[in-house]
DNA sequence: TGTACATCAGTGAACGCGCGTTCACTGATGTAC
DNA sequence: TGTACATCAGTGAACGCGCGTTCACTGATGTAC
């Protein structure tokens, strides 16, 4: 094992990545302490060497998702931009997809999260509104200069209660029939910007 | 107090009743049998005279927080109709308004619940899959009979969605904002069938 | 009418368990001389 | 080159606490005779 200076980084970098997948996974309330360590390989006593408190974690762990999400979405959205799809069809196809229905854990932290948010410690709620101010960026970036200022808005509000909808339904014929008749009535109501 | 037959179905009530409140307002695990109980003045003992688990109080409540919705909107969906609204404007006026964006525990428990649904034991969640459906058929009904088979999903993605949105920013000027957006935008787009 | 008993909603102490957090310790590595 | 010490990431036992659940009990009411 890699030891001296940068070890404690690289383990603090693993803590987060579990960390980032255990909430999407089971919740802000669904993950204690212990089991985060456990599954990065350490024993729970060391937490504190890392972090201030566990919402301290579930701050950067928040950020670290959304670092994630972002690389995500970039190479998911080259790869169909590149076989000639819009930015904003690219982005519709990618997170309305039946892959990130099924990918809680790996997916968007807003939709998985985002009914959670609003009860937690003020530090995680504002983490919380980082990100949805991140992910209003990125539909926003994703449209046209010409498109309505209100468009972005409308746009995430759908994608993110879309998901959700269909996480509840469940990953089968009805929730993937909602997530499909979202993606088809958002390319087709902003065919006009695409 | 009220004695014989009939006392226990109204305690059982008015746990029903706390507990629907309770969920939406700290989240299916923010609440334990005790704060319920003691919320509706009894002592946690006396639980399990009344429900088998917290599981099946769970799904009880949000059975309860259903029927509370349904009559809630008709409520509301009737004063704004005799104001001359239609039924769609109506509903979402009433959904996507400053009033329900503040009141997480008296509003809509999909809105209130969803990111949490697909984590719990498979009864609740399935009893979360009917209060979804629920909000699919309310919107279907206040749209007229020509809209497109997918308006429905779309309209309930886009209202759930932006609701959770904005409670995460806050009930502040942004996320009223961003309500207020979402408000325009579902106007606006189904101006044609209104 | 009055007494004895059955019913049953609700009480409160207790259970085993897992949580977040603390802390004295270990043991491998780097440094001083 | 070899020895003694400092550093520090990670360990594991322990803490106080609150959880869901159980259960023997209370005490008010209804019923039988």
């Amino acid at each position: 094992m890699e030891t001296g200076p940068g070890r404690k980084a690289l383990t603090h970098e693993r803590i987060l990545e579990t960390a980032a997948r255990a909430i999407r996974r089971a919740g802000f309330q669904g993950v204690g302490v212990a089991d985060i360590m456990k599954e990065a390989g350490l024993t729970h006593g060391g937490f504190y060497a890392h972090f201030a408190s566990r919402d301290a974690l579930l701050v950067e762990a928040l950020e670290h998702a959304g670092r994630q999400s972002a690389q995500r979405l970039d190479k998911g959205g080259m790869l169909r931009q590149a076989r000639g799809a819009s930015a904003f069809r690219a982005l519709v196809e990618s997170y309305l997809s039946d892959r990130h229905l099924a990918d809680t854990e790996g997916g968007c932290a807003v939709a998985a999260l985002v009914s959670e948010a609003p009860r937690q410690a003020p530090e995680v709620r504002a983490a919380a509104a980082l990100r949805v101010r991140g992910l209003l960026d990125r539909v926003r970036d994703s449209l046209p200069e010409h498109a309505a200022a209100d468009a972005a808005t409308s746009i995430a509000s759908q994608m993110v209660g879309a998901l959700q909808l269909a996480r509840v339904l469940g990953n089968n014929t009805e929730g993937r029939a909602l997530l499909a008749a979202n993606r088809n009535a958002l390319l087709a109501q902003h065919e006009g910007l695409v």
